[in-house]
DNA sequence: CACAAATACTTGGAATTCTAAGCTTCCCGG
DNA sequence: CCGGGAAGCTTAGAATTCCAAGTATTTGTG
């Protein structure tokens, strides 16, 4: 590793570059990042308690709503790749939230479906979700709430469709 | 693996046990986190071409406004825990766009820096960044976008104090 | 009917991020 | 000035997620 001393100190850009300038504070996606690492982890604490990942929270959202559904179907519905989905059910079988099953009339296909455990965990862990979406969202208006979600939607549809 | 006509149906719940509804569409926890994964897999696509990953993008965001810093100030600034900076930083110095300098005042502390070609990248990329947040929020009034942007910080500044 | 292509899942390997624990180096109280 | 604790970085190991490639099964075409 080189001596503080011995490295050069950064030259101000040429006259003919100019600086763009871009704000985190003011940046949409900057704001997105935080906002959303902040409501992860702490939803994230709520539910570990119950011995629930957040990983596996998302394919349990889907399940409560929809049981029965292919790993390709769930995958599609809470938005991962297959290999996430194979890696998360694993981890949920083995802690007896779902069963998968092997569809009789094509074998290609796997069920998954929720034990009488994972189906109980609804009623437990759904408040928790309400909760810290009331407790981040305190002290704004209903009409900047609704703003803020058909916003979000808007982004969202336009990004989708630019990834793929 | 159970034949699927082995498994049970869901029982309906109990007439005590009510249903709580919570659908994701109008959850701003899941808007969050689909608008952002979306958002940053555009952003990921465009910089990759510049050999610069997203798990990159911020340390070089923080770099390019304050070089020098030591790697617990660049941790705080990024928000991400110390060892996920060293892991950043290995391959940051491995493509040379920073070097480590341990301070000769204190010489716990190691000091990043830009390299020419770190600090290059910053009107090649920043862009990028500014683009993609153009094209998510075309569409969206100058007001709508005020609001998203004051609310988003609302709510992280709330569920950052939360989970500490 | 044979077999190539498509479909559905799994495995392997990588990137990003975290917590816990380890190693140096520095500072402070006696 | 010495010893314990604090500060700063690193290593180890786990969780989440992805892409690419592999396996098993079904479908469709000649």
């Amino acid at each position: 590793m080189a001596k503080a001393s011995e490295i050069e100190v950064s030259p101000e850009p040429g006259e003919d570059e100019e600086r763009i300038e871009f704000h985190p504070e003011n940046s949409t996606g900057y704001l997105l990042r935080d906002t959303f690492r902040a409501f992860s982890k702490v939803l994230a604490a709520r539910i570990s308690a119950h011995g629930v990942t957040i990983g596996q929270w998302y394919f349990l959202r889907v399940l409560w709503e929809e049981d029965g559904l292919t790993q390709r179907e769930l995958s599609q519905r809470v938005g991962m790749m297959e290999p996430t989905t194979v890696t998360a059910l694993n981890g949920m079988e083995k802690r007896r939230y779902v069963r998968r099953v092997r569809s009789t009339e094509d074998r290609r296909k796997v069920h998954v479906f929720l034990t009488k455990k994972g189906r109980s965990l609804r009623n437990k862990l759904l408040p928790y979700a309400i909760e810290v979406n009331r407790f981040a969202t305190e002290g704004v208006s209903e009409d900047d709430l609704e703003n803020l979600r058909a916003t979000l939607r808007h982004m969202r549809d336009r990004l989708q469709a630019e990834s793929g």
